[in-house]
DNA sequence: GAATGTTTTTGATTGTTATTGGTTGTTTTT
DNA sequence: AAAAACAACCAATAACAATCAAAAACATTC
Protein backbone atom coordinates (compact mmCIF):
# COMPACT_ATOMS: atom_id res chain seq x y z
CA UNK A 1 0.00 0.00 0.00
CA UNK A 2 1.84 3.09 -1.19
CA UNK A 3 1.25 6.72 -0.35
CA UNK A 4 -0.88 7.68 -3.33
CA UNK A 5 -3.07 4.67 -2.80
CA UNK A 6 -3.79 5.78 0.72
CA UNK A 7 -4.44 9.31 -0.47
CA UNK A 8 -7.00 8.23 -2.99
CA UNK A 9 -8.63 5.84 -0.53
CA UNK A 10 -8.94 8.62 2.02
CA UNK A 11 -10.35 11.06 -0.51
CA UNK A 12 -12.75 8.45 -1.76
CA UNK A 13 -13.98 7.73 1.74
CA UNK A 14 -14.28 11.41 2.31
CA UNK A 15 -16.29 11.90 -0.82
CA UNK A 16 -18.72 9.22 0.23
CA UNK A 17 -19.23 9.92 3.87
CA UNK A 18 -17.94 13.48 4.20
CA UNK A 19 -15.82 12.53 7.18
CA UNK A 20 -13.02 10.10 7.97
CA UNK A 21 -11.72 8.85 11.33
CA UNK A 22 -8.02 8.35 11.86
CA UNK A 23 -8.29 5.06 13.73
CA UNK A 24 -10.67 3.61 11.19
CA UNK A 25 -8.23 4.53 8.45
CA UNK A 26 -5.46 2.86 10.45
CA UNK A 27 -7.38 -0.40 10.35
CA UNK A 28 -8.61 -0.29 6.77
CA UNK A 29 -5.30 0.91 5.38
CA UNK A 30 -3.35 -1.33 7.72
CA UNK A 31 -0.74 1.19 8.71
CA UNK A 32 0.40 3.12 11.72
CA UNK A 33 -1.10 6.11 13.40
CA UNK A 34 1.87 8.23 12.38
CA UNK A 35 1.37 7.46 8.73
CA UNK A 36 -2.30 8.34 8.78
CA UNK A 37 -1.54 11.53 10.60
CA UNK A 38 1.11 12.46 8.09
CA UNK A 39 -1.23 11.67 5.22
CA UNK A 40 -3.97 13.84 6.62
CA UNK A 41 -1.51 16.66 7.26
CA UNK A 42 -0.29 16.44 3.69
CA UNK A 43 -3.77 16.32 2.19
CA UNK A 44 -4.78 19.26 4.30
CA UNK A 45 -1.76 21.19 3.11
CA UNK A 46 -2.77 20.53 -0.49
CA UNK A 47 -6.25 21.72 0.31
CA UNK A 48 -7.99 18.42 -0.29
CA UNK A 49 -9.54 18.24 3.17
CA UNK A 50 -9.73 19.88 6.57
CA UNK A 51 -8.34 18.09 9.59
CA UNK A 52 -10.44 17.76 12.69
CA UNK A 53 -9.73 16.11 16.00
CA UNK A 54 -9.88 12.39 15.33
CA UNK A 55 -9.72 12.55 11.56
CA UNK A 56 -10.69 14.89 8.76
CA UNK A 57 -13.72 16.33 7.04
CA UNK A 58 -14.58 17.43 3.57
CA UNK A 59 -13.31 20.76 2.46
CA UNK A 60 -16.66 22.38 1.94
CA UNK A 61 -16.29 25.99 0.97
CA UNK A 62 -19.85 27.05 1.29
CA UNK A 63 -20.95 30.59 0.79
CA UNK A 64 -17.53 31.94 -0.06
CA UNK A 65 -17.19 33.95 -3.23
CA UNK A 66 -15.40 31.76 -5.66
CA UNK A 67 -12.79 32.88 -8.16
CA UNK A 68 -13.35 31.97 -11.77
CA UNK A 69 -10.76 29.25 -11.58
CA UNK A 70 -12.22 27.77 -8.47
CA UNK A 71 -15.57 27.81 -10.16
CA UNK A 72 -14.24 25.92 -13.14
CA UNK A 73 -12.59 23.41 -10.86
CA UNK A 74 -15.75 23.07 -8.82
CA UNK A 75 -17.72 22.55 -11.98
CA UNK A 76 -15.38 19.84 -13.14
CA UNK A 77 -15.45 18.19 -9.76
CA UNK A 78 -19.20 18.42 -9.80
CA UNK A 79 -19.30 16.83 -13.20
CA UNK A 80 -16.95 14.18 -11.95
CA UNK A 81 -19.17 13.28 -9.04
CA UNK A 82 -22.21 13.26 -11.28
CA UNK A 83 -20.30 11.10 -13.74
CA UNK A 84 -19.26 8.74 -11.00
CA UNK A 85 -22.76 8.34 -9.72
CA UNK A 86 -24.22 7.88 -13.18
CA UNK A 87 -21.56 5.29 -14.02
CA UNK A 88 -22.44 3.35 -10.87
CA UNK A 89 -25.92 2.77 -12.27
CA UNK A 90 -24.52 0.78 -15.17
CA UNK A 91 -24.54 -2.98 -14.77
CA UNK A 92 -23.43 -5.85 -16.94
CA UNK A 93 -25.50 -6.57 -20.04
CA UNK A 94 -26.80 -3.02 -20.13
CA UNK A 95 -27.20 -1.39 -23.51
CA UNK A 96 -26.50 2.26 -22.94
CA UNK A 97 -27.08 5.41 -24.92
CA UNK A 98 -24.47 7.97 -23.98
CA UNK A 99 -25.11 11.48 -25.18
CA UNK A 100 -22.22 13.72 -26.25
CA UNK A 101 -21.00 16.40 -23.85
CA UNK A 102 -18.52 16.84 -21.03
CA UNK A 103 -20.88 15.76 -18.26
CA UNK A 104 -21.49 12.36 -19.76
CA UNK A 105 -17.81 12.12 -20.64
CA UNK A 106 -17.00 12.18 -16.94
CA UNK A 107 -18.87 8.88 -16.67
CA UNK A 108 -16.50 6.95 -18.84
CA UNK A 109 -13.49 6.66 -16.57
CA UNK A 110 -15.80 5.59 -13.77
CA UNK A 111 -17.51 2.74 -15.54
CA UNK A 112 -16.88 -0.51 -13.69
CA UNK A 113 -19.11 -2.95 -15.54
CA UNK A 114 -17.11 -4.97 -18.02
CA UNK A 115 -19.74 -6.37 -20.32
CA UNK A 116 -21.89 -3.60 -21.71
CA UNK A 117 -22.67 -2.02 -25.05
CA UNK A 118 -22.60 1.73 -25.45
CA UNK A 119 -24.09 3.70 -28.32
CA UNK A 120 -22.91 7.29 -28.51
CA UNK A 121 -23.05 10.32 -30.75
CA UNK A 122 -19.87 11.79 -29.27
CA UNK A 123 -16.74 10.99 -31.19
CA UNK A 124 -14.49 11.75 -28.23
CA UNK A 125 -16.70 9.53 -26.12
CA UNK A 126 -16.33 6.71 -28.61
CA UNK A 127 -12.58 7.08 -28.53
CA UNK A 128 -12.41 6.95 -24.74
CA UNK A 129 -14.80 4.01 -24.61
CA UNK A 130 -12.65 2.18 -27.11
CA UNK A 131 -9.63 2.83 -24.90
CA UNK A 132 -11.47 1.08 -22.09
CA UNK A 133 -12.18 -1.78 -24.43
CA UNK A 134 -15.91 -1.30 -24.13
CA UNK A 135 -18.22 -2.53 -26.85
CA UNK A 136 -18.98 0.74 -28.60
CA UNK A 137 -21.26 1.78 -31.43
CA UNK A 138 -20.79 5.18 -32.97
CA UNK A 139 -23.72 6.94 -34.55
CA UNK A 140 -22.95 8.22 -38.02
CA UNK A 141 -23.72 11.56 -39.57
CA UNK A 142 -22.57 15.11 -39.74
CA UNK A 143 -19.91 16.11 -37.20
CA UNK A 144 -20.66 19.29 -35.30
CA UNK A 145 -17.22 20.83 -35.26
CA UNK A 146 -17.52 22.77 -32.03
CA UNK A 147 -18.72 19.96 -29.80
CA UNK A 148 -17.56 16.91 -31.77
CA UNK A 149 -21.03 15.48 -31.58
CA UNK A 150 -22.78 13.69 -34.41
CA UNK A 151 -26.09 15.20 -35.49
CA UNK A 152 -28.44 15.12 -38.44
CA UNK A 153 -30.80 12.85 -40.31
CA UNK A 154 -28.41 9.91 -40.62
CA UNK A 155 -27.90 9.68 -36.90
CA UNK A 156 -31.65 9.85 -36.34
CA UNK A 157 -32.24 7.04 -38.81
CA UNK A 158 -29.58 4.89 -37.19
CA UNK A 159 -30.87 5.52 -33.73
CA UNK A 160 -34.29 4.25 -34.76
CA UNK A 161 -32.77 0.77 -35.00
CA UNK A 162 -31.60 0.64 -31.42
CA UNK A 163 -33.27 0.09 -28.04
CA UNK A 164 -31.59 0.85 -24.73
CA UNK A 165 -31.85 -0.27 -21.15
CA UNK A 166 -30.56 3.11 -20.00
CA UNK A 167 -29.95 6.47 -21.65
CA UNK A 168 -27.71 9.16 -20.19
CA UNK A 169 -28.32 12.63 -21.56
CA UNK A 170 -26.61 15.95 -21.04
CA UNK A 171 -28.79 19.01 -21.08
CA UNK A 172 -28.52 22.79 -21.15
CA UNK A 173 -31.58 23.89 -19.27
CA UNK A 174 -33.96 22.41 -16.74
CA UNK A 175 -37.09 24.23 -15.74
CA UNK A 176 -40.15 23.27 -13.74
CA UNK A 177 -42.62 24.15 -16.45
CA UNK A 178 -40.61 23.90 -19.68
CA UNK A 179 -38.79 20.68 -18.82
CA UNK A 180 -35.43 19.80 -20.41
CA UNK A 181 -34.23 22.07 -23.19
CA UNK A 182 -31.12 22.50 -25.34
CA UNK A 183 -30.09 25.17 -27.89
CA UNK A 184 -29.67 23.05 -31.04
CA UNK A 185 -32.91 21.57 -32.46
CA UNK A 186 -31.00 18.80 -34.21
CA UNK A 187 -29.38 17.74 -30.98
CA UNK A 188 -32.69 17.98 -29.23
CA UNK A 189 -34.28 15.65 -31.76
CA UNK A 190 -31.52 13.10 -31.18
CA UNK A 191 -31.77 13.30 -27.42
CA UNK A 192 -35.53 12.98 -27.61
CA UNK A 193 -35.36 9.89 -29.77
CA UNK A 194 -32.73 8.28 -27.55
CA UNK A 195 -34.98 8.93 -24.58
CA UNK A 196 -37.99 7.41 -26.33
CA UNK A 197 -36.03 4.29 -27.16
CA UNK A 198 -34.73 3.74 -23.67
CA UNK A 199 -36.33 1.94 -20.75
CA UNK A 200 -34.99 4.55 -18.35
CA UNK A 201 -33.55 7.97 -19.10
CA UNK A 202 -31.18 9.80 -16.79
CA UNK A 203 -30.53 13.47 -17.35
CA UNK A 204 -27.18 14.66 -16.01
CA UNK A 205 -27.22 18.25 -14.84
CA UNK A 206 -24.75 20.20 -12.76
CA UNK A 207 -25.93 23.19 -10.78
CA UNK A 208 -25.51 25.63 -13.67
CA UNK A 209 -28.36 24.00 -15.57
CA UNK A 210 -31.17 24.48 -13.09
CA UNK A 211 -33.91 27.05 -13.68
CA UNK A 212 -32.65 27.66 -17.20
CA UNK A 213 -34.67 27.49 -20.38
CA UNK A 214 -33.06 26.94 -23.75
CA UNK A 215 -34.56 26.87 -27.23
CA UNK A 216 -35.48 23.31 -28.17
CA UNK A 217 -37.43 20.99 -25.91
CA UNK A 218 -36.15 17.48 -25.30
CA UNK A 219 -38.62 16.03 -22.83
CA UNK A 220 -40.83 16.73 -19.85
CA UNK A 221 -39.45 16.34 -16.34
CA UNK A 222 -41.92 13.59 -15.52
CA UNK A 223 -40.42 11.31 -18.14
CA UNK A 224 -36.87 11.19 -16.81
CA UNK A 225 -34.72 10.93 -13.71
CA UNK A 226 -32.30 13.74 -13.01
CA UNK A 227 -28.81 13.26 -11.60
CA UNK A 228 -27.28 16.33 -10.03
CA UNK A 229 -24.62 17.28 -7.53
CA UNK A 230 -25.87 20.47 -5.96
CA UNK A 231 -28.40 20.89 -3.20
CA UNK A 232 -31.19 22.93 -4.76
CA UNK A 233 -33.01 25.70 -3.01
CA UNK A 234 -36.32 25.06 -4.72
CA UNK A 235 -35.87 21.30 -4.76
CA UNK A 236 -39.38 20.48 -3.64
CA UNK A 237 -41.04 22.06 -6.66
CA UNK A 238 -39.02 19.77 -8.85
CA UNK A 239 -39.53 16.74 -6.67
CA UNK A 240 -43.25 16.94 -7.22
CA UNK A 241 -42.66 16.32 -10.89
CA UNK A 242 -39.59 14.13 -11.19
CA UNK A 243 -37.05 11.94 -9.45
CA UNK A 244 -33.90 13.75 -8.41
CA UNK A 245 -30.83 11.68 -7.61
CA UNK A 246 -28.10 13.47 -5.74
CA UNK A 247 -24.58 12.31 -6.57
CA UNK B 1 10.12 -9.55 -22.92
CA UNK B 2 11.28 -6.50 -24.84
CA UNK B 3 11.01 -2.88 -23.86
CA UNK B 4 7.87 -2.01 -25.79
CA UNK B 5 6.14 -5.06 -24.40
CA UNK B 6 6.83 -3.86 -20.89
CA UNK B 7 5.68 -0.36 -21.78
CA UNK B 8 2.35 -1.55 -23.05
CA UNK B 9 1.90 -3.89 -20.11
CA UNK B 10 2.54 -1.04 -17.71
CA UNK B 11 0.16 1.29 -19.51
CA UNK B 12 -2.44 -1.44 -19.65
CA UNK B 13 -2.18 -2.07 -15.93
CA UNK B 14 -2.34 1.63 -15.35
CA UNK B 15 -5.43 1.95 -17.43
CA UNK B 16 -7.13 -0.75 -15.41
CA UNK B 17 -6.21 0.14 -11.89
CA UNK B 18 -5.03 3.73 -12.16
CA UNK B 19 -1.87 2.94 -10.23
CA UNK B 20 1.08 0.60 -10.60
CA UNK B 21 3.66 -0.46 -8.04
CA UNK B 22 7.29 -0.91 -8.96
CA UNK B 23 7.81 -4.11 -7.03
CA UNK B 24 4.66 -5.70 -8.43
CA UNK B 25 5.81 -4.86 -11.92
CA UNK B 26 9.16 -6.43 -11.12
CA UNK B 27 7.42 -9.70 -10.38
CA UNK B 28 4.89 -9.73 -13.19
CA UNK B 29 7.37 -8.54 -15.80
CA UNK B 30 10.13 -10.69 -14.35
CA UNK B 31 12.86 -8.10 -14.56
CA UNK B 32 15.04 -6.06 -12.28
CA UNK B 33 14.23 -3.03 -10.23
CA UNK B 34 16.50 -0.91 -12.42
CA UNK B 35 14.64 -1.82 -15.56
CA UNK B 36 11.26 -0.98 -14.09
CA UNK B 37 12.60 2.29 -12.81
CA UNK B 38 14.01 3.13 -16.20
CA UNK B 39 10.74 2.22 -17.88
CA UNK B 40 8.74 4.40 -15.55
CA UNK B 41 11.18 7.28 -16.00
CA UNK B 42 10.89 6.98 -19.76
CA UNK B 43 7.10 6.74 -19.75
CA UNK B 44 6.94 9.75 -17.48
CA UNK B 45 9.17 11.69 -19.84
CA UNK B 46 6.83 10.88 -22.71
CA UNK B 47 3.94 12.05 -20.59
CA UNK B 48 2.18 8.71 -20.39
CA UNK B 49 2.14 8.60 -16.60
CA UNK B 50 3.25 10.36 -13.44
CA UNK B 51 5.79 8.73 -11.20
CA UNK B 52 5.16 8.52 -7.49
CA UNK B 53 7.18 7.01 -4.69
CA UNK B 54 6.76 3.28 -5.10
CA UNK B 55 5.45 3.25 -8.64
CA UNK B 56 3.40 5.45 -10.91
CA UNK B 57 -0.10 6.76 -11.30
CA UNK B 58 -2.29 7.66 -14.16
CA UNK B 59 -1.93 11.01 -15.72
CA UNK B 60 -5.61 11.56 -16.11
CA UNK B 61 -8.25 14.14 -15.63
CA UNK B 62 -11.31 13.89 -17.81
CA UNK B 63 -10.29 14.94 -21.31
CA UNK B 64 -6.64 14.71 -20.37
CA UNK B 65 -7.15 11.07 -21.06
CA UNK B 66 -6.92 12.11 -24.65
CA UNK B 67 -3.40 13.36 -24.17
CA UNK B 68 -1.60 10.11 -24.84
CA UNK B 69 -3.59 9.64 -28.00
CA UNK B 70 -3.07 13.20 -29.02
CA UNK B 71 0.64 12.83 -28.63
CA UNK B 72 0.64 9.85 -30.90
CA UNK B 73 -1.45 11.79 -33.34
CA UNK B 74 0.83 14.81 -33.21
CA UNK B 75 3.74 12.54 -33.97
CA UNK B 76 2.03 11.28 -37.04
CA UNK B 77 0.88 14.68 -38.18
CA UNK B 78 3.02 16.32 -40.80
CA UNK B 79 5.95 13.99 -40.42
CA UNK B 80 4.80 11.89 -43.29
CA UNK B 81 5.59 12.92 -46.84
CA UNK B 82 2.95 10.60 -48.24
CA UNK B 83 0.28 12.42 -46.27
CA UNK B 84 1.51 15.75 -47.50
CA UNK B 85 1.47 14.68 -51.10
CA UNK B 86 -1.97 13.10 -50.84
CA UNK B 87 -3.35 16.22 -49.19
CA UNK B 88 -2.03 18.35 -52.05
CA UNK B 89 -4.35 16.48 -54.42
CA UNK B 90 -7.41 17.78 -52.62
CA UNK B 91 -9.08 20.84 -54.14
CA UNK B 92 -12.10 22.91 -53.25
CA UNK B 93 -15.51 21.31 -53.71
CA UNK B 94 -14.04 17.85 -53.47
CA UNK B 95 -16.02 15.22 -51.62
CA UNK B 96 -13.45 12.96 -50.06
CA UNK B 97 -13.55 9.55 -48.49
CA UNK B 98 -10.79 9.24 -45.95
CA UNK B 99 -10.08 5.77 -44.69
CA UNK B 100 -9.06 5.18 -41.06
CA UNK B 101 -5.42 4.52 -40.30
CA UNK B 102 -2.27 6.41 -39.46
CA UNK B 103 -1.16 6.98 -43.03
CA UNK B 104 -4.32 8.82 -44.01
CA UNK B 105 -4.27 10.64 -40.69
CA UNK B 106 -1.03 12.30 -41.72
CA UNK B 107 -2.97 13.98 -44.53
CA UNK B 108 -5.17 16.02 -42.26
CA UNK B 109 -2.75 18.66 -41.04
CA UNK B 110 -1.60 19.17 -44.62
CA UNK B 111 -4.99 19.86 -46.14
CA UNK B 112 -5.05 23.34 -47.62
CA UNK B 113 -8.40 23.41 -49.43
CA UNK B 114 -10.99 25.22 -47.33
CA UNK B 115 -14.25 24.12 -48.83
CA UNK B 116 -14.43 20.36 -48.94
CA UNK B 117 -16.50 17.58 -47.43
CA UNK B 118 -14.82 14.58 -45.90
CA UNK B 119 -16.48 11.29 -45.05
CA UNK B 120 -14.43 9.05 -42.77
CA UNK B 121 -14.69 5.85 -40.77
CA UNK B 122 -11.92 6.89 -38.41
CA UNK B 123 -13.13 8.53 -35.22
CA UNK B 124 -9.76 10.14 -34.54
CA UNK B 125 -9.77 11.43 -38.10
CA UNK B 126 -13.19 12.95 -37.61
CA UNK B 127 -11.99 14.68 -34.46
CA UNK B 128 -8.96 16.16 -36.18
CA UNK B 129 -11.02 17.23 -39.19
CA UNK B 130 -13.47 18.94 -36.89
CA UNK B 131 -10.57 20.77 -35.26
CA UNK B 132 -9.67 22.13 -38.67
CA UNK B 133 -13.29 23.17 -39.13
CA UNK B 134 -13.70 20.93 -42.15
CA UNK B 135 -17.12 19.73 -43.15
CA UNK B 136 -17.01 16.19 -41.80
CA UNK B 137 -19.32 13.22 -41.95
CA UNK B 138 -18.64 10.30 -39.67
CA UNK B 139 -19.71 6.83 -40.69
CA UNK B 140 -21.62 5.06 -37.95
CA UNK B 141 -21.33 1.51 -36.70
CA UNK B 142 -19.29 -0.68 -34.45
CA UNK B 143 -16.04 0.82 -33.17
CA UNK B 144 -13.01 -1.38 -33.57
CA UNK B 145 -11.30 -0.72 -30.28
CA UNK B 146 -7.73 -1.25 -31.38
CA UNK B 147 -7.72 1.02 -34.41
CA UNK B 148 -10.65 3.30 -33.59
CA UNK B 149 -12.12 2.63 -36.98
CA UNK B 150 -15.80 2.12 -37.66
CA UNK B 151 -16.70 -1.17 -39.29
CA UNK B 152 -19.72 -3.38 -39.82
CA UNK B 153 -23.03 -3.49 -41.63
CA UNK B 154 -24.24 -0.07 -40.57
CA UNK B 155 -21.21 1.67 -42.01
CA UNK B 156 -21.60 -0.25 -45.27
CA UNK B 157 -25.25 0.77 -45.55
CA UNK B 158 -24.40 4.40 -44.91
CA UNK B 159 -21.57 4.41 -47.36
CA UNK B 160 -23.95 3.22 -50.08
CA UNK B 161 -25.59 6.63 -49.95
CA UNK B 162 -22.46 8.59 -50.74
CA UNK B 163 -20.41 9.29 -53.88
CA UNK B 164 -16.91 10.72 -53.82
CA UNK B 165 -14.65 12.67 -56.09
CA UNK B 166 -11.62 11.12 -54.43
CA UNK B 167 -11.04 8.29 -52.00
CA UNK B 168 -7.87 7.88 -49.95
CA UNK B 169 -7.31 4.40 -48.59
CA UNK B 170 -4.70 2.91 -46.30
CA UNK B 171 -3.67 -0.65 -47.00
CA UNK B 172 -1.67 -3.46 -45.44
CA UNK B 173 -0.30 -5.31 -48.42
CA UNK B 174 0.39 -4.54 -52.06
CA UNK B 175 1.37 -7.28 -54.44
CA UNK B 176 1.75 -7.45 -58.21
CA UNK B 177 -0.60 -10.37 -58.64
CA UNK B 178 -2.83 -10.23 -55.56
CA UNK B 179 -3.40 -6.46 -55.60
CA UNK B 180 -4.34 -4.56 -52.44
CA UNK B 181 -5.10 -6.63 -49.34
CA UNK B 182 -5.86 -6.04 -45.67
CA UNK B 183 -6.25 -8.43 -42.69
CA UNK B 184 -9.81 -7.64 -41.62
CA UNK B 185 -12.54 -8.70 -44.08
CA UNK B 186 -14.96 -6.13 -42.66
CA UNK B 187 -12.50 -3.35 -43.24
CA UNK B 188 -11.78 -4.68 -46.67
CA UNK B 189 -15.47 -4.58 -47.56
CA UNK B 190 -15.67 -0.96 -46.48
CA UNK B 191 -12.56 0.05 -48.40
CA UNK B 192 -13.82 -1.76 -51.45
CA UNK B 193 -17.17 0.00 -51.36
CA UNK B 194 -15.56 3.40 -50.86
CA UNK B 195 -13.36 2.70 -53.84
CA UNK B 196 -16.33 1.69 -55.98
CA UNK B 197 -18.17 4.87 -55.07
CA UNK B 198 -15.29 7.18 -55.86
CA UNK B 199 -14.27 8.72 -59.18
CA UNK B 200 -10.60 8.22 -58.30
CA UNK B 201 -9.06 6.09 -55.58
CA UNK B 202 -5.63 6.70 -54.12
CA UNK B 203 -3.97 4.00 -52.06
CA UNK B 204 -1.42 5.31 -49.55
CA UNK B 205 1.42 2.88 -48.90
CA UNK B 206 4.75 3.38 -47.21
CA UNK B 207 7.63 1.09 -48.03
CA UNK B 208 6.66 -1.56 -45.50
CA UNK B 209 3.56 -2.43 -47.51
CA UNK B 210 5.13 -3.48 -50.78
CA UNK B 211 5.33 -7.10 -51.84
CA UNK B 212 3.10 -8.09 -48.96
CA UNK B 213 -0.06 -10.11 -49.17
CA UNK B 214 -2.68 -9.97 -46.46
CA UNK B 215 -5.92 -11.90 -46.04
CA UNK B 216 -8.80 -9.96 -47.59
CA UNK B 217 -8.68 -8.40 -51.03
CA UNK B 218 -9.72 -4.80 -51.51
CA UNK B 219 -9.07 -4.13 -55.19
CA UNK B 220 -6.83 -4.83 -58.14
CA UNK B 221 -3.84 -2.61 -58.80
CA UNK B 222 -5.24 -1.50 -62.13
CA UNK B 223 -8.21 0.18 -60.45
CA UNK B 224 -6.29 2.60 -58.24
CA UNK B 225 -3.39 5.00 -58.03
CA UNK B 226 -0.73 4.34 -55.44
CA UNK B 227 1.04 7.02 -53.44
CA UNK B 228 4.31 5.98 -51.87
CA UNK B 229 7.51 7.51 -50.55
CA UNK B 230 10.15 4.88 -51.12
CA UNK B 231 12.00 4.16 -54.33
CA UNK B 232 11.11 0.59 -55.18
CA UNK B 233 13.54 -1.91 -56.58
CA UNK B 234 10.98 -3.74 -58.65
CA UNK B 235 9.10 -0.59 -59.57
CA UNK B 236 8.72 -1.40 -63.24
CA UNK B 237 6.68 -4.56 -62.64
CA UNK B 238 4.17 -2.48 -60.75
CA UNK B 239 4.23 0.38 -63.26
CA UNK B 240 2.98 -1.94 -65.96
CA UNK B 241 -0.20 -2.41 -63.96
CA UNK B 242 -0.84 0.80 -62.09
CA UNK B 243 0.05 4.45 -61.59
CA UNK B 244 2.64 5.06 -58.91
CA UNK B 245 2.95 8.55 -57.49
CA UNK B 246 6.11 9.21 -55.57
CA UNK B 247 5.72 11.71 -52.74
C1' DG C 1 27.42 -17.48 -42.50
C1' DA C 2 30.87 -17.11 -39.05
C1' DA C 3 33.69 -13.58 -36.66
C1' DT C 4 34.30 -9.01 -35.40
C1' DG C 5 33.29 -4.58 -33.25
C1' DT C 6 29.53 -1.41 -31.77
C1' DT C 7 25.44 -0.07 -29.63
C1' DT C 8 21.65 -1.05 -26.58
C1' DT C 9 19.73 -3.18 -22.84
C1' DT C 10 19.94 -5.19 -18.54
C1' DG C 11 21.00 -6.38 -13.58
C1' DA C 12 23.91 -5.48 -9.69
C1' DT C 13 26.12 -2.20 -6.62
C1' DT C 14 26.80 2.06 -4.52
C1' DG C 15 25.48 5.86 -1.54
C1' DT C 16 21.43 8.95 -0.89
C1' DT C 17 16.76 10.19 0.09
C1' DA C 18 11.92 9.31 1.42
C1' DT C 19 8.77 6.77 4.04
C1' DT C 20 7.45 4.29 7.96
C1' DG C 21 6.37 2.73 12.83
C1' DG C 22 7.53 3.42 17.42
C1' DT C 23 8.57 6.52 21.23
C1' DT C 24 8.30 10.59 23.76
C1' DG C 25 5.80 14.10 26.04
C1' DT C 26 2.03 17.60 25.19
C1' DT C 27 -2.65 19.01 24.11
C1' DT C 28 -7.50 18.15 23.65
C1' DT C 29 -11.72 15.90 24.85
C1' DT C 30 -14.81 13.69 27.98
C1' DA D 1 -8.29 13.37 36.13
C1' DA D 2 -8.25 9.74 32.70
C1' DA D 3 -8.38 8.66 28.00
C1' DA D 4 -7.79 9.77 23.54
C1' DA D 5 -5.60 12.36 20.03
C1' DC D 6 -1.85 14.99 18.93
C1' DA D 7 3.11 16.79 17.27
C1' DA D 8 7.88 16.10 17.24
C1' DC D 9 11.50 13.25 17.06
C1' DC D 10 14.41 8.94 15.86
C1' DA D 11 15.98 4.69 13.99
C1' DA D 12 14.80 1.05 10.61
C1' DT D 13 13.40 0.25 6.31
C1' DA D 14 12.08 0.84 1.57
C1' DA D 15 12.58 3.34 -2.54
C1' DC D 16 15.53 6.17 -5.03
C1' DA D 17 19.31 7.99 -8.63
C1' DA D 18 23.70 7.20 -10.48
C1' DT D 19 27.13 4.28 -12.08
C1' DC D 20 29.35 0.21 -14.12
C1' DA D 21 30.10 -4.20 -16.10
C1' DA D 22 27.93 -8.19 -18.24
C1' DA D 23 24.80 -9.70 -21.71
C1' DA D 24 22.06 -9.21 -25.70
C1' DA D 25 20.99 -7.25 -30.03
C1' DC D 26 22.72 -5.13 -33.84
C1' DA D 27 25.65 -3.95 -37.83
C1' DT D 28 29.78 -4.85 -40.45
C1' DT D 29 33.38 -7.25 -42.41
C1' DC D 30 35.58 -11.02 -44.26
Amino acid sequence: MITEERYSFILEQLNESGIVKANELMVSLNCSESTIRRDLAQLEKSGALVRIHGGAKKNYQLDKEMSYNEKTIKNIQGKNSIGKYAASLIINNDVIYMDAGTTTMAMISNIKADYITVVTNGILHASLLADKNINTIQLGGKVKNTTKAIIGATSIEELKNYRFTKAFLGINGIDVSYGCTTPDPEEAALKKLAHEHSAVTYVLADESKWDKVSFAKVCRLEEVKIITDSPLKNLKYYQEKTTILEA
